[in-house]
DNA sequence: TAACCATTATTGCGAAACGCAATGAAGCAC
DNA sequence: GTGCTTCATTGCGTTTCGCAATAATGGTTA
């Protein structure tokens, strides 16, 4: 062993301690070895160890049994609550229970998901964890080091390239759909490629999937008729409703939307590359209870059977990401 | 090992508590190993092991550093306490300082210790620790279980057959003196066997030494004029003092007496067997300092060079008397 | 005083645990 | 893809452990 500090050395190890309560309360060197679950000579050598740890014979022979010294006397108090420190410790649980429990839970999440995951999981929430409340955060770059820091509980979304240290729980696949006006003039139930590069179009220049229906657009080199583009989907359901243009979303913002607000799904005629939406956490809370009742919450709202499972991000070569290390 | 109760098994060991507080202070399983003494491998496996005890993974890997999980930060507040009171309990020392120490010693005595020991004792206490208070109580055949109990602190006289258990230690030996009139009629500067004879005597029923006299008078058959007995000491010097009546002592009481009283001290013609005045403890309190600290007083006070030296009491037989088990 | 009994202390040994050099794996920068 | 730092794992010589067997101790009894 390397050198110690000496003010670090000879601290009692658990089973000395009791030893120490087992010998000061029985008074017999054979019925400390009874209630310690081990042999009598194992117990004395025990207690020659205690004794050269603490310079002090400790406990003396006589007819009425193993009698304590002062410096005995003297420091039983103090290791009994050592003692009980280290049982604190030992039996000190984890727990969240949702029914009472009182904090916030920081979700990142796209403006989509406001409509499409959020109702959701506060209608839930509300119903099943009255004390919990919910904040939305914004989805980007700086979320891996939120989910990181703890400023963020969960991500919502899709993240592409995500670092080490994160866990990842696939939802449900996403493809595209476009959406159009119920009373369009030209457009019933269905829309084809012509009829795609032929109408107007509103496009959205945020959220997940813009890039993803940019890259597709410049593959097939068509270029579309955007007579409108917003920040977000604020007033798309207005716009839709009111004018005969095409939005191409995702099928869930898509259909939700439809749903709300009487529009028209239409299979996109567009091949756009689909992704999962997936939950993603940091490892840090991986066993924490209330981080595990929250993504739970989610699994359970969004996930569809096809897709369970879960995945640790980052490169993994041979063996298989481990729940936690060792 | 042998079947443990549950709620006893898996209490931390020192040296896990150390590296929960050295992991969660430099974040680096490296540098914990360097303040702990101990290799890189070494503390990854006690990582390990403290990993599968908590059941959490506690730190995470990352850019950083080792960053703990919540359940880590919930445990190291008192993980720290738990190391805190380990210490206090390795750095508690047992001190006596007589200048400022305030409590009460029993010291067990005959009645003659009254007079030959406990003004040196009592003026020695009251100017090196007037704190301290004196009790004298009556040596007998209580004396060794009040030894034991903590009733008693120290015997001071003879005590024969002590049991196992106590430590003795010899303070000066005893032989025999007369006492007689400084203005006897008869008894100049020596007495003779026939005065012995002839005169007659005032005995003293107690104390150590009584029965030792009348073992020697009766294995010598001598039958002495026995005008006077007393049950203590208290009358003794008024009556040698005003009377030709002959006293016989150990020495020290004897020669104590003769000084105050103006008595005259001679040898003793009959042949009495002497004894050494020991000082006697329990084995309880050997290393206790406040006990220490009382004997090496008297040590200091009565004890004689040719008696230096210390006896545990009861039968050895190979090897020596420990000084404290193991 | 010797024998006996219960309890504590010690010895010798097979089994278990430990610490670490060497090396593999992981995470990140270039 | 390579290189660097740090954490995790492996294999092995060394140390420590628990206990059966037994010695020693303290006290009682005949």
């Amino acid at each position: 062993m390397k050198h110690l500090d000496l003010s670090e050395a000879n601290l009692l190890e658990p089973r000395l301690l009791r030893l120490f309560d087992a010998l000061f309360t029985t008074g017999s060197v054979t019925k400390a070895a009874e209630k310690l679950g081990q042999s009598q000579p194992t117990i004395s050598i025990w207690l020659a160890r205690l004794r050269k740890e603490l310079d002090d014979p400790l406990f003396i022979r006589s007819a009425e049994g193993m009698l304590p010294t002062p410096r005995a006397e003297a420091l039983i108090g103090t290791a009994r609550q050592a003692l009980e420190m280290l049982r604190r410790l030992a039996e000190l649980r984890s727990e969240f229970d949702p029914a009472t429990a009182k904090r916030r839970f920081v979700i990142c999440m796209t403006d989509a998901s406001h409509i499409t995951l959020l109702p959701a999981i506060l209608a839930y929430v509300r119903r099943a964890a009255p004390g919990i409340r919910i904040e939305a955060a914004q989805i980007g770059g700086d979320t891996p080091r939120m989910l990181q820091s703890g400023e963020a509980d969960l991500a919502l979304g899709y993240i592409s390239d995500l670092d080490a240290g994160h866990f990842q729980q696939a939802l449900f696949p996403q493809d595209w759909v476009c959406l159009a006006n119920a009373g369009h003039a030209r457009i019933r139930d269905r829309i084809t490629a012509k009829d795609f590069r032929r109408e107007a179009h509103v496009l959205i220049r945020s959220g997940t999937g813009h890039q993803l229906l940019a890259d597709a657009l410049k593959e097939q080199q068509i270029v579309l008729d955007v007579a409108l583009e917003l920040p977000g989907f604020l007033g798309l359901p207005a716009i839709v409703g009111t004018t005969d243009l095409i939005a191409t979303l995702p099928r869930h913002i898509g259909e939700t939307l439809a749903h709300y607000y009487g529009l028209r799904v239409l299979d996109c005629p567009l091949a756009i590359a689909g992704f999962t939406v997936k939950q993603y956490w940091h490892a840090r809370f991986h066993h924490d209870p209330a981080s595990q009742w929250l993504r739970g919450v989610c699994g359970e709202l969004f996930q569809q059977q096809e897709v369970r499972g879960l995945h640790r991000s980052g490169r993994t070569k041979k063996r298989r990401p481990r729940d936690f290390p060792s």
